[in-house]
DNA sequence: CGACTTCTTGACCCACATCAACCGACGTGG
DNA sequence: CCACGTCGGTTGATGTGGGTCAAGAAGTCG
């Protein structure tokens, strides 16, 4: 399971779908195998709407009173630490459930790293909609067991592979995400910034840029600029990944 | 959320069951929900069966056609690196599920520390169960969604800490999973070894020695012997496990 | 008792953190 | 228009926490 994905699409292929048209009138994300009129009904119950940048979802500690699905836009879950360090979680996408979570308060932050469009849904409403519709309570615990078979795949990342390995592998994982939502475009875009990275990936900031360097020295991948992100060598990248040794 | 324990005990007291009377019959674990004719139904699809230590319920990359609801030992959940290291991904005490997983395959092995019983339920037969009785499909929601939140604060540990606040943190939420289900003992049981808590914690067992070495000088912990633990300094250890520094 | 596993302790070293300086892009206000 | 601040990124110098290697000690079990 990739660590930067926790989606999981059964019985059809997401990208197919139109995911701006979004929850209501749409089998998207949470939605997802829903039939009409269970749709209709869902559509009384949330709304959608659209964000900027840099807003922020809900902090840590809040009352855990909405989920969101994300219907476009780049989303980071951190958690800030005592130190007043950032740990980050991880990276949501379009199609994931953010905020629904186990606890009475959300456990972390989550704040847009692009613009971005959600449907939201109050968390009574939404227990309610899982209690009627066990095809959605379904869908939700099949996202739950995606996300945690990505978080332990991001753990085993952060406790043992070395600084190339880590970025080798986040670089993979955003790919792969990014292939199994949108079309597969050659640049695929990387909204997080080097702290963002490091935060995710237990590095320094200095240490992913470094990283970053050597591999666009080595010609492994290429930044052209606009937050854009081209993979030239993806084997290469599979087996650094993977904890092949290689002097850089 | 205590990253040794995802467990969550809504509406009832754990410490007030018997779980060595497993599934059928009682209310435990993720019958926990369920009513008397449930239970009946249930137990007719669910065996029992006692292991001894070092038995392994299932490997990584094995069909997971079987989930089971821990009633009574210690589970040493890991997954083995190319690198022929492993990395432990958690334990599992009594009332937790242990290979209900999101894939066709188990994605970690899952092996005994001590002997052991449990409640055994074909996944299809679960499936079905959970299609059946809402209340059993949303308290398997839940034990996910504690997973998750506890796998993610295992996250942070790995990526932030010290050797020594890891381990401290560790020896709290044992502590803190023994108390939640069985009477407080002084003396906790911790049937794992040095490299299983050096593997779970991203550190070497020599580490871990040399951190439990230095913690038992401090005054702050004592091993008796017989794979027991007793905390002296609960303090010391949650300043330590918050990440203040201490020269020991 | 001997074989085996687990634990402990020491010496050494390296990958990464830390500290610091600098660059370019961008926005803002005088 | 330029001066200035801010933010993200790059690069270098230096230090150290914990990994690695090695050798014994201490249980534990047949």
């Amino acid at each position: 399971m990739n660590p930067l994905d926790s989606a999981r699409w059964p019985g059809s292929d997401p990208r197919t779908q139109d995911p701006c048209l979004g929850c209501a009138g749409k089998r998207f994300g949470i939605c997802h195998p829903l039939d009409a009129s269970a749709l209709d009904e869902i559509s009384h119950d949330s709304d959608r709407h659209c964000l900027p940048a840099k807003s922020v979802l809900f902090r840590e500690g809040d009352a855990a009173a909405r989920a969101f699905s994300v219907l476009e836009g780049t989303v980071k879950l951190s958690r800030l630490l005592p130190d007043g360090r950032q740990q980050v979680v991880g990276f949501r996408f379009r199609g994931d459930l953010v905020g629904y979570t186990a606890g009475p308060t959300y456990p972390f932050d989550a704040e847009l790293l692009t613009p971005g469009q959600f449907c939201r849904i109050e968390r009574g409403r939404l227990d309610t909609l899982l209690r009627r519709y066990p095809l959605m309570e379904r869908r939700v615990l099949d996202l739950c067991l995606g996300e945690l078979a990505a978080t332990q795949e991001h753990l085993v990342t952060l406790a043992r592979r070395s600084a190339e390995s880590r970025v080798a592998a986040f670089l993979l994982g955003l790919s792969d995400a990014h292939r199994r939502r949108g079309l597969a475009q050659p640049e695929l875009p990387m909204p997080m910034t080097r702290g963002d990275i490091g935060d995710f990936l237990g590095l320094t900031l200095e240490t992913v840029s470094r990283t970053f360097t050597a591999f666009k020295r080595s010609g492994w991948i290429a930044e052209p600029g606009g937050q854009k992100l081209r993979i030239l060598d993806m084997g290469m990248l599979q087996s650094l990944a993977a904890g092949e040794m290689a002097d850089i």
